[in-house]
RNA sequence: GCGCUCUUAGCUCAGCCGGAUAGAGCAACAGCCUUCUAAGCUGUGGGUCGGGCGUUCGAAUCGCCCAGAGCGCGCCA
């Protein structure tokens, strides 16, 4: 079904269409006077720019024509020029009803299904997840689910670091420590994760110690037998622990391919750009210089002087594989905005050595969560804190405002624990994705398990008290009730719904999740209102109570969907401790 | 030095391909639980949209200038 938005745009266009005027302006967005209107267009006033007329004359014109359709209650011509529209309620309820039946709740899918890629994950070997890793997991895996709800194919890749001169640190640690490699096998996540940070500590004293690190790496690459093995060891541990990680935040990946799985295009990308006669040597290092306009735009380097692949190289031969192997139309990075040189360097690269010709590259940069001073975040050693440490503490927020287990019937230690996990998450995700992607934010434990205004909670919360009521009215005969619109919150209740497609669909034109968290919360709060005003079990008669039922329902089913897209789940109850 | 991003209520942020009275949340204050979960609802106060100039019938939104902040700028990834 279309939504009802759109279908008043259709409306809108055939009348533009009849008077000859440009279809660009015709549609409508919901009225910033709702006191006047349900929705307005404001085309009458673009229109008069460009042919020269009075805005209020052509408004008229529009305004006259669609008064005679039978869905419209009324249109005006106000101000300058804005036509206001009024709808029927019955043509509101009708469209409630459809939106009720249809599984997609009335959100259209794409006409034009794109193959997407989406690079979200970039966790390290060795290096357990931070808070670093929080955005691009929480962002990458709500625009993964918006741009699949919208009907697009995407393909998520965690595009493991395991390739990078870090290789060759811990390998080099290893060695200083034991001697030889033979005791890697034996390692396990934390004792990789503590031979890395002393090997970093080592590394950064001693120049000599880089040197040799960086040597390992470029022999590892190579393919030196004994370094791969010990490789091997260090990636499958450190991937196991990982996708732990990933699996609580309930980001998923269809591919967990890495840096290393790129190695031997990087070789053909070296290549081609030698036959393209794109690259020099300089200073030892293989590098392909970019058109210097008023930007700094440093070279990108192919191989670095001591015989590794940089980390560019590995981009844009993955940049290939995915053109090559999975037919990409596009591939979108979701990383934090301090990269974005970085991108433009290996998007430019790209273009010129022809390698993803039709496939269209972008990078959604994130901001960082800060610290209280406004810097990236440090805990007060000064080091990164653990993403998992960030999660159990949020936890605890929130297990001290539950009930203890067995307090509640069918509440035991399982029980409670699930929903302790599902609030929380709610509560960090929320947090992370109600303000728009690209900006920052400052870091505060309290706001990871905060209940009250624009939280995650919070909406789960509306969810549960419908599911309360859904649960004493016997949820099956639900759907058999027919959507009335009556009372005012009814009205507003219906017009918020109806604009969920709306949000669908400027969520997945921006890759911006914070759209549907606003329209969440939006609703959520739509709801409170009418929960408060209109009683719907002891609704004044047994229509208007099925139909009151019915609507809540469909706020529940939005809602849930509404969440589930910005990965968050919906506990059936919420539980609070007396 | 060059470039990118930003500056909106006490705080955190929406709004920005020009449009009516600039919106939320938090915090503050005042109300609402014998009725569907008060993690809720209702109301009040709070803003020369960093400053200036320009384009326009109309600018938080577009352009230029200035001030302030953050970030980035070849062998870490």
């Amino acid at each position: 079904m279309n939504s009802l938005e759109k279908q008043l745009n259709i409306k809108i266009k055939n009348i533009f269409e009849t008077f000859g005027f440009e279809t660009k302006f015709a549609f409508v967005k919901p009225s910033d006077r709702p006191d006047l209107s349900d929705f307005q267009c404001n085309g009458a006033l673009a229109l008069a720019k460009t042919l020269k007329q009075n805005p209020r004359e052509i408004g008229q014109k529009i305004a006259d024509t669609l008064a005679c359709d039978s869905d419209i209650e009324g249109v005006s011509v106000d101000g300058p020029g804005f036509i206001n529209i009024k709808l029927k309620n019955e043509f509101i309820a009708q469209n409630m009803d459809e939106m009720a039946h249809d599984s997609h709740l009335g959100c259209t899918k794409t006409e034009d299904p794109q193959n997407i890629v989406m690079d979200f994950g970039g966790p390290n070997v060795a290096k357990a997840l931070h808070v670093g890793h929080l955005r691009s997991a929480v962002i990458g895996e709500s625009i993964r689910r918006i741009l699949s709800f919208v009907g697009h194919n995407v393909i998520s890749d965690v595009h493991f670091g395991d390739w990078g001169t870090q290789m060759g640190m811990i390998l080099a640690q290893v060695i200083f420590e034991d001697g030889d490699l033979s005791k890697v096998e034996t390692y396990d996540v934390d004792a990789i994760s503590n031979i890395y940070k002393r090997a970093n500590i080592r590394c950064k004293e001693d120049e000599k110690a880089a040197e040799t690190a960086r040597l390992i790496t470029a022999d590892l690459q190579n393919g030196n037998k004994e370094y791969v093995k010990a490789w091997k060891h260090l990636r499958a541990v450190s991937v196991a622990a990982v996708k732990e990680n990933y699996d609580e935040l309930d980001a998923h990946f269809d591919l967990w391919l890495g840096e290393s799985d790129a190695h031997e295009t990087s070789t053909k990308i070296v290549e081609i750009a030698h036959q393209k006669g794109l690259s020099e040597v300089d200073d030892g290092a293989t590098i392909i210089r970019l058109p210097e306009t008023n930007k700094p735009m440093p070279p990108v380097i192919l191989v670095k002087s001591d015989g590794a692949f940089g980390y560019q190289v590995t981009d844009i031969a993955t940049i290939k594989m995915r053109v090559d192997d999975l037919k990409a139309d596009e591939i979108i990075y979701v990383v934090d905005k301090r990269q974005s040189l970085h991108f433009e360097q290996v998007f430019q690269v790209a273009k010129m050595l022809e390698i993803a010709p039709s496939t269209k590259l972008e990078h959604v940069g994130f901001g960082t969560v800060n610290g209280q001073d406004g810097k990236p975040f440090k805990t007060r050693d000064g080091g990164v804190m653990n993403l998992k440490d960030l999660i159990e503490m949020s936890k605890q927020k929130v297990r001290s405002s539950m009930p203890k287990p067995d307090e509640v019937e069918g509440y035991g230690k399982e029980q409670i624990d699930k929903l302790v996990s599902e609030v929380a998450m709610a509560a960090i995700k929320f947090q992370d994705l109600k303000n728009t992607a690209a900006s920052g934010y400052i870091f505060d434990l309290e706001d990871f398990a905060k209940f009250d205004g624009k939280t995650g909670p919070y909406i789960q919360y509306a969810i549960a008290r419908i599911n309360s009521i859904l649960r004493k009215a016997d949820e099956s005969s639900v759907s058999q009730g027919k959507i009335i619109i009556s009372e005012n919150d009814e009205r507003t209740l219906a017009l918020k719904l109806a604009a969920f497609d709306n949000a669908i669909n400027r969520a997945a034109a921006d890759k911006e999740p914070s759209i549907i968290a606003d329209y969440a919360y939006s609703l959520a709060q739509t709801f409170s209102s009418f929960y408060n005003t209109c009683p719907i079990m002891n609704a004044t008669d047994n229509e208007m109570r099925a139909s009151r039922l019915k609507l809540a329902a469909l706020v529940r089913d939005t809602l849930k969907q509404a969440l589930d897209l910005l990965g968050i789940k919906a506990p059936e109850k919420m539980l609070k401790a007396n």
